[in-house]
DNA sequence: TGACATGGTCACGTCAATGTGACCACTGAA
DNA sequence: TTCAGTGGTCACATTGACGTGACCATGTCA
């Protein structure tokens, strides 16, 4: 993303597709919003009650960019006071899958990567 | 990471293991350093040219960070000049099996990513 | 004598991601 | 009348990721 003289924003597509995705996915809320939303829609305080220690502002911005790259929608329903509602779209569902095999990889061998860790610190205490 | 009182480097197991992963995999190099890796074991400056545009700094602190993780192993056979191999280990190896289903996912939606940002783009652009 | 290759580390600067708190327009309830 | 809730935006500070270039010890080759 850059922008041009004008100061519009251009968004340029990444060389990498897998690069692009976790440049989205690898920051710290997109994925817990993602799956907050998988199991139906939420209005915006809902989700910032459902995630917990988020704040507004990042909260805001990363449902901007989910909504952007297509993951998400936002309905706004003209009422007083004004009701907003996100839903995962059909491509975010179907991205919902192969990251669950991700995590799942990582429940099942988080236990290595910290004994890893320890095991690296211990050999380099002695040192 | 945090430090003791008298300096020592501790590394807290995360409470989420799915983002301790993406913490060290949604940098910008682990992934293709692993990917390098993939096929067989390769030298520092072996990795250096098959990567391309890494400088020494950022594989050196990336390679660390992986062994730490328990998904390399360093070698260094003390000859001289030194020789160092990195390798995969069956831990690294598991791993690349799910990840290969998010890069497949993000080969085949990539397109439906970048037409999202573009009718986004076209949206806000008439406003 | 000096250049070169190996596998790094160190000091430093920059920039994007993230967090904090204030503010806004609206309206129904107390 | 004032307070709370809704769904945000704005300005600001901090932190960590990342990049650049210098430097190092060693030995071999020219």
């Amino acid at each position: 993303m850059t922008t041009t003289p004008d100061g519009k924003e251009v968004i340029f597509e990444q060389p990498c597709p897998i690069r692009d995705v976790l440049d989205r996915i690898g920051n710290q809320w997109s994925l817990l919003i993602l799956e907050a939303l998988a199991p139906g829609t939420l209005r915006f305080n809902a989700l910032m009650r459902e995630i917990g220690d988020i704040s507004k502002q990042m909260l805001s911005r990363t449902l901007k960019q989910l909504e952007q790259d297509g993951f998400i929608t936002r309905t706004l329903y003209p009422e007083v006071p004004p009701r907003v509602e996100y839903t995962l779209t059909p491509l975010g569902h179907s991205f919902l899958e192969p990251m669950q095999q991700l995590v799942d990889w990582a429940d099942t061998h988080h236990h290595a990567i910290v004994a890893a860790r320890a095991r690296y610190q211990a050999e380099n205490d002695q040192a």
